[in-house]
RNA sequence: GCCGAUGUAGCUCAGUUGGCCAGAGCAGCUGAUUUGUAAUCAGCUGGUCGGGGGUUCGAAUCCCUCCAUCGGCUCCA
């Protein structure tokens, strides 16, 4: 028999037979990595570990840490489910059922209806045919006889999918008595899954498209070892107790009614105070970098947006024009403030001496979102935008595109936003009609932002038919306690307004010319990035931004005065504080006010009015000793000024 | 908007197959207590059981409808 030779991660070489699978070469290695081996990259294709190798190659082995490897066990769990379903539900088609970020999913037409009631059953069923060490075997076969199979059982899906395919060697799945059209790679046998929880059952449109027939869609994680699986129920559970919804409504900052309307977040004072610090926050980075701030209304002439190109892309997913009872005149609640700064803009004349010119806003907008699409703060039908645009020339673009990158990145850094991805959004090349503007401006625009982000070392993803209509975007995303994506901080690049609304200005040859502009909002909207904000922190805002700093808190009524007395000298160094004199136990208040996550208790008693101190405790940390009330604001100050360090480098 | 689920006091939840005036803990109020580093004790208040309609001798419980919320899909200027 031949030999061939197999390189290793390590650099090792090592001689087998022709003909070897990764699971022998495992087995050869030892038995006990043969049993935990799940996947196998075989020339840095990801490979079933029972394919033969035939000629000389490089293998990587992957454990149950790789990701490599939970694809293949959650693909393989996609079929178990399948083949559990196929059981229980006779004449159930399949649509499609591929392994996910966490578990994976099967899209399924079924003849009976399928509910969460339901699911222990299939779990039942699916552990069950797990215990049977059902291999899963590959054959390939034509796409004739592959279109043959799936016509013969009428399951239109899979004959639509193959449709689509490219000709050639098409791979099917089996496992048990179920077969999946298939590109695997998969699990020897269905052994190793040990436990299954189906999370949940949704309604997924075939193909992704709202036009077409609406299947069942079955979530599902699976793991190797039933203890793996509570771990990841568990950290589900410690997920859901950081939601903002819960922990908005626990720490008092934002509601919601449904006489007001849905999707229309009511901000309670703590929550307004906390949104007033950001605002200005941001408002003195932006006083840094040139920006003005500027003031427009909520609503505008239907025409603005006519005008504009939003109305015919958007106008229906406005609220509807609001009419005046005499003049017949219609406006629209604004959707968005670029029109409005647009007309700033051409309230005077502008010469290139003035480029750029910034126009900062908290703008308040409103869109008319699907119902099933409000989440929380993070998709709502009424929401501030910190939004501004820049109109500069075009040899300004990149330097400005370079400086809105570095305010994001400032505002990442001082919140402690370690994990974002920026996201490069171009428009599809295929679809152009969706977009509008001249392929010169787009490729101009595109480029601009590749290079501005090559500039400051952004690692960036790019996704192409993600570009607004107008312009491509850089987008900062990060994720939800539950680990959903949403974006945040945004940067567009513009030439389509400009020219819409005519924006000119004058060049040092006195001839009018046309401003590029840039669209931007580094938090994205107040109510999505109070959101995220409240998930990554659990609700321990930094010292500076949060609503409450300090709770004073008396040993008893007797020392009331002199704890309203610290308080009041606190708030005069502005540092904000209030005094629990609730009649309770000093242990009672520091249980509250911990649970409410006020970051400093300080507690006072007949010692502390005795000596003119404070006895200080920090959230989590527990007692710190007393000191003086000068003592105490000084630290107060300095843990702040640690957290908002000063903007780095030139401006 | 679509598929599925849920909706009982300010909050978290009990309320068996429809059947006594709908319950508990926390919060709130009142009183007692005057407290030293994560829950002092007692009493009291509070609910058109999401809204409306229906079935029934009788509905929180069954049916219809609307509203809101949750998980997805689709969408996201």
């Amino acid at each position: 028999m031949s030999k061939i030779k197999i390189t290793f991660p390590d650099g090792s070489v090592k001689e087998f037979d022709k003909g070897i699978t990764p699971l022998a070469v495992a087995e050869s290695i030892s038995p006990r990595l043969a049993q935990e081996v799940l996947a196998a990259t075989v020339n840095g294709a990801v490979t079933d570990v029972t394919r033969p190798i035939e000629s000389d190659a490089t293998l990587k082995l992957h454990k149950w840490d790789d990701p490599e490897a939970k694809h293949a066990f959650w693909h393989s769990s996609s079929h178990l489910l399948a083949a559990a379903l196929e059981q229980l539900y006779p004449g159930i088609k399949f649509g499609i059922g591929p392994a996910i970020e966490n578990g994976f999913y099967y899209d399924v037409d079924s003849p009976t209806p399928i509910t969460e009631a339901d699911l222990p059953a299939i779990e039942a069923k699916m552990m069950e045919l797990a215990r049977q060490d059902q291999a899963f075997t590959r054959r390939d076969v034509t796409k004739a006889e592959a279109l043959k199979a799936y016509t013969d059982k009428g399951d239109q899906y899979k004959v639509e999918l193959i449709n689509d395919l490219t000709d050639g060697t098409i791979s099917f799945y089996s496992n048990g008595g179920y077969t999946d059209l298939c590109r695997g790679p998969h699990l020897p046998s269905t052994a190793p899954i040990k436990a299954v929880k189906l999370t949940s059952v949704a309604g997924a449109y075939w193909r992704g498209n709202e036009k077409n027939k609406m299947l069942t869609r079955i979530y599902g994680i699976t793991f190797p070892k039933k203890s793996l699986l509570d771990e990841y129920l568990v950290l589900l559970e410690e997920a859901k107790k950081r939601d903002h919804r819960r922990l908005g409504k626990e720490l008092e900052l934002f509601t919601f009614s449904p006489r007001v309307g849905q999707g229309l977040p009511l901000w309670l004072p703590k929550g307004a105070a906390l949104r007033e610090r950001l605002e200005n926050f941001l408002k003195n980075v932006q006083k840094q970098y040139g920006y003005e701030q500027v003031i427009t209304p909520h609503i505008g002439m239907k025409d603005l947006y006519v005008t504009s190109g939003h109305y015919a892309k958007y106008g229906k997913d406005s609220f509807q024009p609001i009419h005046t009872p005499d003049e017949g005149e219609e406006f629209l609640l604004k959707p968005m403030n670029c029109p409005h700064h647009c007309e700033i803009y051409r309230s005077k004349p502008r010469s290139y001496r003035d480029l750029p010119v910034r126009l900062a806003e908290f703008g308040t907008v409103y869109r008319y979102e699907m119902s099933g699409e409000l989440h929380g703060l993070t998709r709502v039908r009424g929401f501030t935008q910190d939004d501004a645009h820049l109109f500069c020339r075009p040899d300004q673009l990149k330097e400005e595109f370079i400086k809105v990158i570095d305010i994001v990145l400032y505002i990442f850094k001082t919140l402690d936003f370690r994990e974002f991805t920026a996201q490069v959004s171009l428009r599809d090349p295929a679809n152009t009609e969706k977009y509008i503007g001249s392929d010169e401006n787009w490729n101009k625009a595109e480029a601009a932002i590749i290079e501005a982000a090559a500039e400051r070392g952004l690692s960036t993803v790019v996704e192409t038919g993600e570009a607004a209509f107008y312009g491509p975007k850089l987008d900062f995303m990060v994720r939800d306690a539950l680990g959903r994506k949403w974006q945040l901080g945004t940067i567009q690049v513009d030439y389509n307004l400009p020219e819409r609304f005519d924006l000119t200005y004058k060049g040092s040859d006195d001839q009018d010319h046309r401003p590029v502009m840039i669209h931007r909002a580094p938090f994205g909207s107040m109510e999505r990035f109070v959101a995220v904000l409240l998930e990554h922190t659990g609700g321990k805002f930094p010292l500076w931004l949060t609503p409450e700093q300090v709770v004073v808190m008396p040993i008893s009524e007797k020392f009331n005065d002199y704890a309203r007395k610290v308080s009041k000298l606190l708030n005069n160094c502005d540092i904000r504080s209030h005094v629990d004199d609730r009649n309770e136990k000093i242990g009672r208040k520091i249980r509250d006010n911990e649970l409410a996550r006020i970051p400093i208790l300080l507690i006072v008693g007949e010692k502390e009015e005795a000596e003119g101190t404070i006895s200080v405790r920090f959230q989590g940390e527990g007692d710190k000793g007393s000191m003086t009330l000068a003592d105490f604001t000084k630290m107060v100050g300095d843990r702040v000024a640690d957290e908002i360090k000063p903007i780095a480098g030139n401006i």
